[in-house]
DNA sequence: CTCCTTTTGACCAGACTGGTCAATAACTAC
DNA sequence: GTAGTTATTGACCAGTCTGGTCAAAAGGAG
């Protein structure tokens, strides 16, 4: 399958995973136009399908080109040593916007991807692997123990979570598309709300570790 | 504009405008098709146009529907008096909750109604009234002198804020078609979670008031 | 019966669809 | 050079779906 991508060269390959990410997306699996995507790459309707053969194959090599290059960047990237809540769900969202600079539609694709019921197949092998790493992400030698004695830390999780999503949401619609990616700003920014949420939920003197 | 609604029976008036709200917020006003909103609706082709003479004009009843019944009902449930925060920004989310009873995708339009850029005067016309009326919902009359000395009320509020509004995505994802509205239980649902903000964010002692 | 409103659905021209294919361009090997 | 292979094009196809029209029917009121 994943073949295909390799027989093209890179730029002319990332402009076809690009404005198809964006266009399935955009419209799903049924409305995505074809035309539109080869418009949008620059090339030529008979390329795309003598590499893909038709739709339906274009979708499925996006789709586990995706998920593979989901899964090698976390696994490339989060210490798993690291005991701290904060630290590595911080490491997450700094995976996902790093992924972002090459494939800005990326994750839209995957949630459209995950909510798609017409290709089977797909949503079961992204259903297997992703869940069990997205448990052991934020569960594997974290330090529970940090968290105040009033305060219930599964609750304390899912609101540090949807903080730290919703952060990516409005950094990501305000990011537009000719800016470069400043890893090192975004982290700062972040930090602010971590620092907040550290003070409230820790007990007394642990948010300095 | 809004007398066309009027003229029709309540019954045909409700179908219309959930087909034509879920209809446009699921493909944006060029992909929406004007064949499956009377579809959806019962009714034949030639009666939407007689009714609203041709799908812009269809859009822009519905945009003002829409903004109408929004602020109608915030006006009538929140209580401007109220100096928590908390209990402020639960009412909106009870407000949206309910209005969702009723026409389940109404704030799924008013978010695509927001981005379109196509039909002009539409989109100045809520960002007329609705900021304003936001700005008013989280500050009036609210306490800030309630929180923690060392935590910043402002990126308090919009954790706060981002906590309660992802709530309301899982509970609307969740939420089967057929299942009736119980209030009160999302109350206490939502109360969890106000309670681990409350313990954290505000000074001892205060989160009793 | 007439007058009026409500309601229907077949019909239109045009846009757009996924997919094909014969023709060409570019490259490699001899 | 030439022969063979691969990469690339875009006009073309049959079919679906679009927003919108309109003559006709159905229904109600006097």
């Amino acid at each position: 399958m994943q073949e295909i991508l390799g027989k093209l060269d890179e730029d002319k390959r990332d402009r076809i995973i690009n404005a198809s990410l964006e266009e399935f997306s955009k419209h799903g699996y049924r409305k995505a136009s074809t035309n539109k995507i080869v418009d949008k790459a620059g090339i030529s309707k008979g390329l795309l399908y003598h590499y893909f053969g038709n739709k339906e194959n274009l979708y499925e090599v996006l789709c586990s080109f995706v998920v593979n290059r989901i899964l090698v960047e976390i696994n490339r990237s989060v210490d798993w040593e690291e005991p701290d809540v904060f630290e590595r769900l911080v490491q997450i969202l700094l995976v996902k916007i790093s992924l972002t600079r090459h494939y800005p539609k990326l994750y839209d694709f995957a949630t459209v991807m995950y909510a798609e019921t017409g290709v089977e197949g797909i949503k079961k092998a992204s259903e297997e692997v992703a869940p069990d790493l997205m448990q052991r992400v934020n569960s594997e030698n974290i330090d529970f123990g940090r968290f105040r004695d009033d305060i219930d830390p599964k609750i304390a999780m899912e609101i540090i979570q949807w903080t730290l999503e919703k952060y990516g949401d409005r950094f990501w619609s305000q990011q537009k598309s000719d800016q470069t990616l400043d890893l090192e700003a975004v982290k700062a920014e972040v930090l602010v709300y971590v620092d907040v949420l550290k003070r409230a939920f820790y007990k007394p003197g642990v948010e300095e570790a």
